[in-house]
DNA sequence: TTTTGACCCTGCCCCAAGGGGAGTGCTTAT
DNA sequence: ATAAGCACTCCCCTTGGGGCAGGGTCAAAA
């Protein structure tokens, strides 16, 4: 029964491992074939080296390395002894995969967001539009302080919430004027579940019928575009309320800081229905 | 602004890149120095270098090769173009994620086992017993052959079922008396859920008042435990019930054989309530 | 009996993303 | 003057093999 031996090229057919594979695990002690032949060195495999073979293709499917494999192989012939290694190897799997999701989510969050981005450019090209937003869920971050400091604060946000973002951030500005300093702001980012964190205020926002235009280039000349809307609102003899609003559609990226040539803003103003003509 | 430049071991307490891993960068161009003195070759990173740093960063931590990131950088300052290198990189992810999930399922269908059994062992020291089983969800594949090709079959099935299977397999005996050749033989694992298989039976197997007795060995022993057994149920003046059930608790492990004499198989015989008494 | 094509051997270099250490050079503080 | 603390280059190591070169071997065909 014994003599019936197989050279590497049928074993390695017959077990799905690879040549070089099957010579590394003689070179690390793993599979030593059951013959080899003292003037060419060729390595016979016998029938029991078959059930071995098994045995390791079976641990390396779950992603064991060859030397826990082969403390295994030394100490254990039953199931029953290595369910405390498979525990673990499970713990390590489970860490992979924990870690692998995390990713996941940070990706999905950067894609979100140009997807948005795409969406909003081709929608309206650069104009003046009167649209009605929809209330939303936000979490919005409060302070006094310079238009400047805004960014800082909405990646504060945006660390804390991650995994509960759903959208672009944007800024309300609560004066009515131009302040260089000490202006009301509170940064916000829609989400999608009611949660709590600390000094991140989760409320309803509500819809509200808006000028808005979005502005293409760095935040600098934001103030173009300022004129542009305002100047609009006042010809069409409209009302401002407050807060206005400012969407970051495009900034700079998470990965990329991007060029501000590029960077897209949305500022949408409040009107009041009365004395407001279409 | 840009003559203040860091050498290496402050650039890399200042981006978290271990000082090999920048020296890395370098040599494969992905993050290049501001500045190397010419005698001391010294390198000097910059602010520039600082950005360029924490994209690799925020890059590595998506799992982005070394090579890939190159490119990237060399091809993209924005990101809204690496989109689409993001949504492969998902893609790969998910894989992994999926293939180690289903590690994860086969090494829990061993612990399972492993663990079943050790309850087992202890509840009762290969006595014979009365006691009652539940009913219970199978999946069954019923052939006609010898005793011995139940392991292959069980093989079968197991393939089959996998992730639904919860716990031990067995075997049902149709025959009320031994037969060598042709006999009717169920090959059974209990299930989860309730779905569809091809040659597979999914059914209800109904709960039954049984004579038990577990027996320790090898397979070829187990005509001692029978003898044992139904003389048992003889002396106790029970009347037998077809199917046979005999379930292996431990058989061949899933990774190793095992020593057959430390395997582990449940003899489960229904008697009739009339004329039994305890 | 020889040849031929398939098969096998060892040994060397390669991959990714660095880690570890040896040996050497530079400045600075003591 | 010397020692400490950086920095540099060069080399080897890790996992699980892949690929190739150069040379030896086997079995069947000519």
């Amino acid at each position: 029964m014994k003599e019936l031996l197989f050279n590497i090229g049928e074993f390695s057919r017959m077990t799905g491992l690879s040549i070089k594979a099957l010579r590394l695990y003689h070179e690390k002690d793993i599979m030593v074939p059951f013959r080899i032949d003292e003037f060419t060195n060729y390595r016979f495999y016998s029938r029991s080296n078959l059930e071995r073979a098994r045995i390791i293709t079976a641990l390396r499917s779950m992603d064991f390395g060859l030397k826990e494999i082969k403390e295994l192989l030394e100490n254990f012939d039953d199931d029953s002894g290595i369910v405390s290694a498979l525990e673990a190897q499970k713990l390590k799997i489970c860490h992979k995969i924990l870690n692998y999701e995390k990713i996941l989510n940070s990706m999905d969050l950067i894609i979100l967001k140009e997807k948005t981005v795409q969406n909003k450019k081709q929608a309206n090209a650069f104009q003046v539009e009167e649209k009605t937003i929809e209330p939303m869920l936000i979490a919005g971050l409060r302070f006094k302080g310079k238009y400047k400091e805004a960014g800082k604060y909405i990646g504060k946000l945006a660390g804390k919430m991650s995994r509960n973002i759903c959208g672009p951030p944007f800024c309300l500005y609560y004066d009515k004027e131009y302040k260089e300093e000490d202006a009301e702001i509170e940064v916000c980012y829609p989400v999608k579940e009611e949660k709590e964190y600390p000094n991140v205020v989760v409320r309803r926002l509500k819809g509200a019928n808006v000028i808005s235009l979005i502005h293409k280039g760095p935040y600098e000349q934001l103030s173009h575009s300022y004129s542009k809307i305002i100047s609009e609102i006042k010809s069409r003899n409209g009302e401002m309320d407050l807060p206005i609003r400012e969407t970051y559609l495009k900034g700079p990226g998470m990965i990329f800081k991007g060029n501000p040539q590029n960077y897209l803003t949305e500022i949408q103003i409040s009107v009041r229905e009365s004395g407001f003509k279409t």
